[in-house]
RNA sequence: GCCCUCGUAGCUCAACGGAUAGAGCAGCGCUCUUCUAAGGCGCUGGUGCAGGUUCGAUUCCUGCCGAGGGCACCA
């Protein structure tokens, strides 16, 4: 409906002004200003220095004509707006096709053969899944969903930290205490790479000594090979019990060593283009506007800008992306623009965009979490307390008592508590900073997971006991009333939202579409009885159950289970 | 020092250059003999500072102040 509506207004200034308009059609805030609200007016009155009343009316007399099938009513305001009514007739149909369309409700076509690559979650081997790579692993799922309902062809890569220095560190630990690596979980390597750390403060030596450790690595060291491989293991047997509980997947997990034998190819490459420069040893590239990275350091080893570099011309072999985006943190944000503008200059940019979707960081209020300082939350510690507080919460109410079977309750707990630690990040616009606090990570009332999922449970209660198969029989009821309507002009939007949060890499325009969804619904339903209805009961049970299936919709969209009963 | 991001209510966050800046939490007061009260209804309260562009600025530009991040052999 935007689209057709934008259309004729766009063709409407151009044929009375001849002007190409830039003003997108809009959602006015205030519902009394109608569905649509267009500028239109103000900006040709801006460029023809006419009156942008006059204006109005003449664009309002012209498309009362054009849309005369979809709008009901245009109206001209105060300096110059022009506010859109909506068809009732047209919005009844609305909740037919989300019933028609069930699941794939708000699925768009917008991919025309077109794949995207999102690298997200990334962390780092030997180093616990921290609190900092929810962001991440969270947002990124939410952009594959997105995009694949949006129909591209969506890669998801999760591109571990499984190379580089780090490793030299861990292996010199490993080494100089006589350790027997079978023996080591992820909270012991940590403790090794936070130990190497404070040693290497007091002597510069342990440096050197890790980086000649990453440099046997890279050369083929049998006995690095083999330590290297069993941290790998345990680290993984770690991640991969949080990715099932976080319900998060990806269709490849490559890892930064799989690149190993890629580098010297494209180091070559740049070489031959001439962009490299002999520094202090190293070879680095230079740019105009940003510090220079390192190719090749001056021992001879890579840096992972030379691995992201060769990641790229993997991916654009392997895929032929249009689009390739980093989930990555706003920390290394300079790094990415320096590999973004290395693959241009090579020439692999070419009709592709590579995008840094640079999140804010977890943080405490003091700074960030360093994990070289031991600085760490483990995200497991917050998955379990949210787990363990939901289960708390469902208790206390005393909800789902009937037919709850011995594993239900847990089922509950764990969709909720993890919904709401999950719902907590991608509520956040991506680029600020969140400042850690455990009790703001636990909400689970207002705009929240669980306020969601609650909203859904209570609408498809209410459907159980319609018992009707088709609660979408109703055809041309009269017109909604009061209680209605707000649920009514809201439902239509959804597909809209699902392309917004895409186009703008923002899960929380999603958020917050879904949360005031929910409250439009909970207004209504305590507003007007919908089973014991005298008037528009087939109306009420039709939105009902459209409140419940684009609610269910979204909240997969975001990764966050619903329940149909809580 | 240079570069980047962010400053909105007591707290946490919204707001494509638009119309009276919206929510949630916290606080106070109502509301379950109607379908799930994890709910609903109401009250209290805000754009860091100074300029500029615009019919219109929380949004764009400049400067300042404050917070965070980055700046060569970590990732």
């Amino acid at each position: 409906m935007r689209i057709e509506i934008e259309d004729a207004v766009k063709k409407a200034v151009q044929e009375l002004y001849r002007l190409e308009l830039a003003s997108p059609l809009e959602h006015p805030k205030q519902e009394s200003f109608g569905d649509f609200a267009s500028p239109a007016a103000l900006e040709v009155a801006r460029q023809t220095g006419s009156d942008p009343l006059e204006i109005a009316s003449q664009l309002k007399l012209k498309l009362e004509d054009d849309l005369k099938d979809l709008i009901e009513e245009i109206q001209v305001e105060k300096p110059g707006f022009l506010n859109f009514w909506l068809k009732d007739q047209l919005l009844l149909e609305e909740l037919g096709r989300i019933a028609k369309g069930a699941d794939r409700y708000g699925s768009l076509d917008l991919g025309k053969g077109e794949t995207i690559i999102i690298d997200y979650s990334a962390p780092n081997i030997a180093k616990r899944f921290g609190i900092g790579h929810l962001r991440s692993t969270v947002i990124g799922q939410a952009l594959y969903n997105l995009y694949k309902f949006s129909g591209y062809k969506v890669v998801g890569d999760n591109h571990l930290g499984d190379w580089g220095t780090q490793f030299g560190a861990i292996l010199r630990q490993v080494k100089s205490k006589n350790l027997n690596v079978k023996n080591l979980n992820v909270d012991k390597l940590e403790e090794l790479y936070v130990d190497f750390h404070r040693e290497a403060e007091q002597n510069p030596k342990r440096m050197e000594e890790a980086r000649e450790w990453f440099l046997k690595l890279e050369s083929g060291d049998k006995e690095a090979r083999e330590i290297w491989q069993e941290v790998i293991d345990a680290s993984k047997k770690e991640f991969d019990r949080i990715y099932a509980l976080l319900g998060v997947g990806f269709d490849y997990a490559y890892g930064e060593s799989f690149y190993e034998d890629k580098m010297p190819e494209v180091i070559a490459e740049v070489r031959k283009k001439g962009l490299v420069k002999k520094s202090d040893g190293a070879e680095i590239i230079e740019f105009p506007n940003l510090p220079p990275a390192i190719l090749v350091k001056s021992d001879g080893a890579t840096t992972y800008f030379t691995r992201d570099l060769a990641t790229i011309k993997f991916r654009i072999e392997e895929w032929n992306p249009q689009t390739i985006i980093y989930e990555v943190g706003s920390d290394q944000k300079l790094h990415f623009q320096q590999v973004f503008e290395t693959a241009r200059k090579l020439g692999w940019a070419d009709g592709r965009e590579f995008v840094h979707v640079a999140h804010g960081l977890i943080r405490f209020a003091e700074g960030k979490l360093s994990t070289r300082r031991g600085q760490t939350v483990k995200l497991e510690d917050v998955l379990e307390e949210a787990i363990a507080r939901a289960k708390k919460l469902t208790t206390a109410s005393g909800g789902a008592p009937q037919n709850a079977g011995a594993g239900r309750n847990e089922d509950i707990a764990r969709a909720v508590g993890v919904g709401a630690l999950k719902y907590f990040d991608l509520s956040h616009q991506p680029q600020t900073d969140i400042i850690f606090e455990w009790e703001k990570l636990f909400l689970m009332e207002g705009n929240s997971a669980p306020y969601l999922q609650y909203t859904y449970a209570r609408a498809k209660s209410v459907l159980a006991k319609a018992k009707t198969d088709n609660p979408l029989a109703m055809s041309h009821e009269p017109l909604a009333s009061e209680a209605e309507a707000p649920l009514l002009r809201w439902l239509y939007r959804f597909p809209e939202v699902v392309q917004d949060a895409g186009r703008n890499y923002s899960p929380n325009l999603l958020c917050n579409y879904l949360f005031e969804l929910a409250q439009r619904f909970n207004s209504f339903y305590a507003a007007a009885p919908i089973l014991k209805a005298e008037e528009n009961k087939d109306l009420r049970l039709a939105l009902t159950s459209a409140t419940a299936q684009v609610l269910k919709n979204g909240l997969t969209l975001l990764g966050i289970e619903t329940l149909e009963r809580l």
